[in-house]
DNA sequence: AGGCAGGTTCTTA
DNA sequence: TAAGAACCTGCC
């Protein structure tokens, strides 16, 4: 790193930041020409770049690091040992998916921004997902400066994105018909008739039937945030991908109960798997 | 040029 | 309750 804090952190468990940038579980990682990755959570800003066997730099302190980025990647967890799990002559596409997808997590994130991001992200692909995101925070966010001296701005909060107008909703941040979603929830979420940070406490099954109350959330986006908001590693969400996955590898059905309580996990391997194979050759898993 | 994209709601049978 | 249409927008 150039200037600031620089201190190297090791990681031996699986981690790929090209990977997990890639997932589609986040969207304010930006992957900078030095190689390192700037990412934002939880009002910060951390650039992390790899440095050769494990070893990480990042332009924080140890303290720091120990405190919020150590839970934001997960790092008590051991993907290695989730994987490890998995029983090749029981599940064969799994176990190769896993493989080649090894260095996935799931990372810790803000149940708000989840709930966000994820209404957002219907009918849209990542690229239109991250742009509205970034123009909602540069209208709505905090801003700050990092340690290259550039500046970021944070996730902005439920009362912040209420304010906003519909004007700015659909000109600037492109939500189009999403707009009345994010108006009606930052408003619930504002005014505290809903409380998703308050709702973490829930079991699997009160959250999702919570999640699917609000307006905008279906049976999707409610699995996304489960899995990534709330962190409920069994939860399977099942997008467009994940229904070629279980119509072309898993014709007589995908057994959740295996491969509980890791369902979400096991589904970011195939779902990885089969979108970077797809890509390559015009989607060739396709019947 | 029409269809589709990492869905959901609203409308109609 | 279950299909089908409509929805923003950018890209092929």
């Amino acid at each position: 790193m150039e200037r600031g804090v620089n201190v190297t952190v090791f990681i031996s468990d699986d981690f790929d930041l090209a990977k997990i940038a890639e997932s589609g579980q986040c969207f304010r990682w930006n992957l900078q020409a030095d190689g390192s990755y700037r990412i934002i959570h939880a009002g910060q800003c951390l650039y992390i770049r790899k440095d050769g066997d494990g070893a990480y730099e990042v332009d924080c302190t140890d303290e720091t690091f120990d405190d919020i980025w150590r839970p934001y990647f997960d790092l008590d967890t051991s993907y290695a040992a989730i994987r490890g799990r998995i029983d090749a002559g029981e599940d064969m596409f799994l176990a190769k998916a896993a493989t080649a997808e090894q260095g996935i997590r799931i990372l810790l994130q803000d149940p708000w921004e989840m709930v966000i991001s994820f209404l957002i992200s219907q009918n849209r692909n990542i690229p239109m997902i991250r742009y509205s995101i970034e123009a909602l925070c540069d209208a709505a966010g905090e801003c700050r400066t990092d340690t290259r001296g550039h500046m970021y701005r944070t996730f902005p909060t439920a009362d912040a994105l209420s304010r906003l107008s519909e004007e700015t909703l659909k000109g600037p941040c492109r939500l189009g018909y999403r707009w009345r979603y994010i108006k009606a929830v930052s408003r619930q979420a504002a005014e505290g008739s809903v409380d998703f940070a308050g709702m973490a406490d829930q079991t699997d099954e009160a959250l999702h039937r919570a999640l699917l109350g609000i307006l905008g959330i279906g049976e999707k986006v409610a699995s996304c945030i489960l899995l990534f908001g709330y962190h409920r590693l069994d939860t399977f969400p099942v997008d467009v991908w994940m229904k070629r996955v279980l119509r072309n590898e898993y014709p007589g059905g995908y057994d959740r109960e295996l491969h509980r309580p890791y369902n979400g996990v096991y589904q970011q391997y195939m779902f990885a798997y089969y979108r970077n194979r797809g890509d390559k050759a015009g989607n060739p898993h396709d019947v």
